[in-house]
DNA sequence: TGCAAATATATGTACATACATTTAATGTAC
DNA sequence: GTACATTAAATGTATGTACATATATTTGCA
C-alpha cells in the first residue's frame, strides 16, 4: 500500500518529506513484524540484538561497552537489557578480574539454543518485507541509506 | 559512513540483511536528529506528530481514533500523548456531545504558534539527511519502501 | 606517591511503546 | 425494550529510550 493510504494523508509538502515519513513508517512496520515473531519466544527485539552480538563473540565474553558500540540504537540502555537477559538465564554476567570496572557478559547454552531456533525460522521466511525487492534494488537502497546519513 | 563501519560489523549474511539493518539504523538516526531539534521547544517527536495532525484538521477538532489512524506508529498510545500536550496547553480536550464516548481534541493558539516557529526552522534546514538524495533518488526510495510493505 | 581526569557500568526520571484490560456509551438483535 | 456485542477512550504493566547523574575503578601526570 502506498504511504499516502497507510497514514491517510493525501498530500505531502514534497517528495523529500514523503520519503522521510515513508522511511520512518516502513522501519516501524518491519520492527513490529519482527517483534511479533519474537514474542512467542519471550524476548524483545533489542534483547534479540544483544544476544546476536554475544553469539558473534562466543566463546569470548563481551563488555557492556562493546554491546553499546554495536547496537543499532546507540543510546539505548545496554545494562538494563542485559538485566532482562540475565533474569531469563540467557546470559551470564561477572566482573572482569583484569579491569574491575568492566563486566564480562557471556551468552549461555540456553541463549545459543534459543538463537538456533530463531535461525531456523528466519531461513523459512525469505519472502515478504525486504525480500520483496530484487537484489539490485537492495544494493541501491543500501547506497541511498548510506548517503542519507553522510 | 557505510553501515558496516557504523555498527562495526564487517560482514552481513547477504545484501538483504544489510539493507534491513541499514533501514532500521537510518530511521533511528533521523529520528534522533529530529528529536534533538525539538528538545529546546519542550516537545517530543510523537507529540509533534500529533500536533501536526491537529493542525491539519484545524479549526475542526479530531477524535483520538483519528489521531491513531494517522499516526506513524499505529500502536502507540494516543491518549497519553494528548495528556502531555494538554498539560502544556497546546491542545484542549472535551467530550463530544453527539457521541459521548468520543473526545474532541483541538489544537490551541499556543499550539499553532509553536508549530509556526518549527516550520520556520524546517525551511532553513533543507540540507543534510534526506536532502542528500537527488529528487529522482527520492522517488525511487519511495517506490522501494512501498514495495517492502506490500 | 597522591590526586584529578577519564572510563565502565549502573541508577534515576520522564516519556513512549506494546499489549491486555477496564469503563462507559452506543448499536443491534430478538 | 432489554441483552449482548461493538466501539471509544482510558488505564495498568512490562519494557525500552533518552538523558542526566552516581559510583567504582583505573590511568596519567605533577
Amino acid at each position: 500500500m502506498k504511504i499516502e493510504e497507510e497514514i491517510k494523508q493525501t498530500a505531502f509538502r514534497n517528495e523529500y518529506h514523503k520519503a522521510y515519513i515513508n522511511l520512518l513508517y516502513t522501519s516501524n512496520f518491519l520492527q513490529q513484524e519482527h517483534g511479533s515473531m519474537l514474542k512467542p519466544f519471550g524476548i524483545t527485539s533489542p534483547q534479540f540484538n544483544v544476544l546476536r552480538i554475544l553469539r558473534g563473540q562466543y566463546p569470548k565474553p563481551a563488555t557492556v561497552s562493546l554491546l553499546i558500540e554495536r547496537m543499532l540504537d546507540k543510546t539505548s540502555n545496554a545494562s538494563r537489557i542485559v538485566d532482562k537477559l540475565e533474569a531469563k538465564e540467557l546470559v551470564t554476567r561477572k566482573q572482569c578480574p583484569n579491569d574491575r570496572r568492566t563486566v564480562d557478559v557471556l551468552i549461555t547454552e540456553k541463549g545459543l539454543d534459543l538463537l538456533k531456533q530463531l535461525d531456523a525460522l528466519d531461513n523459512d521466511n525469505k519472502s515478504g518485507g525486504i525480500y520483496n525487492l530484487t537484489e539490485d534494488e537492495t544494493r541501491e537502497l543500501n547506497r541511498m541509506l548510506d548517503k542519507i546519513r553522510d
